[in-house]
DNA sequence: TTTT
DNA sequence: TTTT
């Protein structure tokens, strides 16, 4: 049984953050992965792509990227269902993400300590992997009820049973 | 833009077989890959992930495979939304396979013609990628209406236009 | 950065076991991936990729997986470097797995086990995933300085410092 | 038989770009990819991959990537080996890429043609995956003799017969 | 509901 | 030095 994902695309717009009840954080995104081939009109799509984060580089997704950021990903497909506004069950995929990597050049300001000479860029910002195993003494807590990409706002419903480990 | 996707799992049911209007094989089927994580009641769930074969390793998918069969995926993702019944619009995301690996010993029957003594399981047998370039003189057809995976045996609704390439 | 690798073929010969001065398991073994095209000559010829496992997993490939074994590898390509015999460097790359998964049906002793009349075979066993974090209290060893696939029955030569993390 | 790497990291030095007898475009690259955890020592270490790229890609490789560039490779692990110089077997193992991403933002020249505002940049250059399919009538060659990874600026020594298909 |  |  092996699932991995790996993508590298453009956020289509500013990651969102929350925290489960226990409050460990959780950042959700979309990534725009243009294809490299053509349809039939001859224009080049894209997929877009949601992906999560738990816990540390959740912070960081949510303090480094923003729409249009350049990132790679590398993790797993996940599926899940939930009720829906209207009753009826709703199938998503997703992709959580082990690591974030950063691939946009570093920001006019933070250049400017990096290396003289406008063409040079540093290294990208690079995201740890997700390492600390969760605390197996976690209380139980009921199952995410909402999509957490048709969010609005609210900061409650997620829940830690959707922590990958 | 990268976008990589590898999955080993089981099919959930025998795959499905069809063909765009211009006579182009697709084979869609469901992959339940085990998580090597166990939840918090300790049970070990599956992600059930929909893939999605164009051309020949289609019709082989179709012949080689069945419900419960070892399956090896190197594809891309891919999301587009089509039309729901109830006019509005759903939003899929699949696996799109380049290539399908058989990963189950030969059947008994095959088997018998390999090597004696029973211990002994063949290669498995090797879908070769998707090769064949779209012919670029297509006519055009509309766009795929209605979720492939949400099949009751009609035969129509699959278009070229969904043709990776 | 982004390093990954995802392999599936089997075994050229039994894995080796050893052991690093500080007691940690690591397992090597080299797949035989064939390739998907043939050459020139219409022959299937097949890569042959070094790899390498620490801890628990190490100890369940050593266990489990033997020459002719179909398995899996997600992992990430590690190249090093040390002094040959001739006093040469000799530079290596290898696959340092992060899991290692078993795609062969169960052996007809274990297989009696799980469900009558032969054509069945259970879930392939799963390795989990290597997680114990390495204990920043290690005391420093010398660096690795033979390739341990070059190995002929010496248990000394590996270093703590090569544990992935 | 599954065999995908997929890497992000800097080219070490310019790429090389040779011609087979036959004269289809080979480029050869290596690719630092930083590790994403330190040693004993807390020092940040780095992978050193080889890479091949043929035909259409590889030129583009040669005229848009150099010494330092950001580049995503998407493709397979591939063993060869050689006589070295001394007579002895000399067994390689390198990445041949099926498609090569530059993610670098585009060069100051260039974006001065994309939008205006130093702060905006362009999507990376997309290279397209390696798609024509070798001809089956290339006349045969001998195989490959040297390394050409230890190239010293010779255009002679790669053959035909290490395409990838 | 999409990025460059 | 290679597997099925």
């Amino acid at each position: 049984m092996i699932n991995r994902v790996i993508l590298v695309g453009r956020l289509t717009r500013d990651p969102e953050l929350r925290y489960t009840p226990n409050g460990v954080a959780v950042a959700t995104f979309t990534l725009a992965v243009n294809r490299t081939f053509t349809n039939q009109q001859g224009e080049r799509e894209a997929d877009f792509i949601n992906c999560v984060v738990w816990r540390r580089p959740a912070e960081n997704v949510a303090n480094f990227l923003k729409k249009g950021s350049l990132a790679g990903v590398d993790g797993r497909l996940q599926t899940r269902s939930y009720e829906g506004q209207d009753g009826k069950r709703v199938y998503v995929t997703e992709v959580v993400a082990d690591s974030v990597q950063f691939l946009e050049p570093k920001s006019s300001s933070e250049q400017r300590g990096t290396t003289a000479g406008g063409g040079y860029y540093g290294d990208p910002f690079p995201f740890g992997p997700n390492q600390n195993p969760r605390s197996t003494n976690d209380p139980g807590f009921s199952r995410i009820d909402e999509d957490p990409f048709a969010n609005d706002g609210q900061t409650i419903d997620i829940s830690d049973d959707d922590l990958p480990f």
